[in-house]
DNA sequence: AGAAAAGTGTGACAAAATTCACACTACGAA
DNA sequence: TTCGTAGTGTGAATTTTGTCACACTTTTCT
């Protein structure tokens, strides 16, 4: 989803100024609600953001990778809006906000880089309103494969492996529902396999 | 919704930078998609943000008053996210974004007062994301109940007349669901309306 | 290799929400 | 005051989505 990148210069200061860690798969790094304030930057590996309920449901909200970062949103020093969890074995460079903060104070020009980020995670934020509250599962699931295809020779590709279990989870649907929806796709030969990833054969249509 | 506002005496300067212009009430200002640039903050009336599909439906995702602002997220040259219409007449300053960014520069604190304003947009846009994913109607009709009222002589006053339709948009449902959930809340005891506002008598139950 | 775990496909049913149709009420403008 | 518009309440039918149950396949781990 979206990409939250400094200018590589700025981001490696920033990696160097915060303390290097390791964490296997699966490892909750923050929780929503939470009252910690680091900022953390990624520096190998993959990471969930997402925001569940009581009863276990859960919607993932971005997927961060390397040179990625969260937890800048602590800055105001409300509680954590989300959770984020390894989905691999990650390392990340960690830094206390108030380090942060003199980062920025430092270097106007990321201060300005900052912005651009918060930009962009608004904008994501204000398309998956739109998604959720203007498509319907279909149009989420075939909106989804689309922006997370990339051009390889010709051809619109999802190249990472995703189950369909998360797509439920990114989408806001059941796991059944996705299955259904990506079953028909394959009949309409609108999609295909080819050793485990999805392949785009031809414009998704509104409806089938 | 969000209340994104700078330091009052920044605010002000900003205002007196940028040129008056008054609109009357449904006027589009803004329109998702454009590559218009400007920098727009309210000085009197009510304006709404929102998305639309090609078939018409709309969700609202933000209620604007005096003194906040919309249209920084130009500031990166991308098309605008949002739809943004009068809902009242209203009068704004209007201040093209080379000036902003300068005012900006200019002012350090004020970049600062931009990220916590940024910050909290996307705080909003979470958590209306995470009410979407994972509260069904009755949920969110509640959540909005709860969230736009405010204490007066004791009692939770939804101060702001509001109908059916407004609701609909702001929860993403249909205004019939609308109708029968307050139905519902005014049978069972937990809201009732006096002169036109919806008085919160207690507690709304997680489901009756 | 073999077992366990994760992932997938699908029917049948249930629940949630929308749509349609229409009557009725409240309210502002002429 | 009266007309027109906006807003509300409600039943019935329909659509969309979720839930449950279960068989089957694929991957991962040892």
């Amino acid at each position: 989803m979206a990409a939250a990148v400094f200018d590589s210069d700025d981001l490696d200061a920033l990696i160097a100024l915060g303390t290097l860690r390791q964490f296997p798969k699966n490892t909750l790094l923050v929780q929503e609600g939470d009252k910690s304030d680091q900022i953390y930057v990624v520096v190998t590996g993959r990471l969930k953001v997402f925001l569940g309920d009581a009863d276990g449901k859960e919607v993932t909200i971005d997927s961060l990778g390397p040179r990625q970062f969260f937890g800048e949103m602590a800055l105001n020093g409300e509680p954590r809006s989300a959770s984020v969890m390894t989905v691999e074995a990650s390392s990340l460079s960690i830094l206390p906000s108030e380090q942060f903060k003199q980062f920025l104070a430092d270097k106007p020009q990321a201060a300005l880089a900052l912005i651009y980020a918060l930009i962009k995670r608004a904008r994501t934020l204000t398309r998956t309103v739109g998604n959720l509250a203007l498509l319907d599962v279909y149009g989420r699931v075939a909106h989804l494969l689309i922006e997370s295809a990339t051009e390889e020779d010709g051809r619109l590709i999802v190249t990472e492996r995703i189950s369909q279990v998360e797509i439920a989870k990114k989408v806001s649907s059941s796991r059944e529902m996705v299955s259904r929806i990506l079953g028909d796709l394959k009949v309409g030969g609108y999609i295909s396999m080819e050793n485990n990833r999805v392949v785009i054969q031809q414009a998704l249509p509104k409806r089938w």
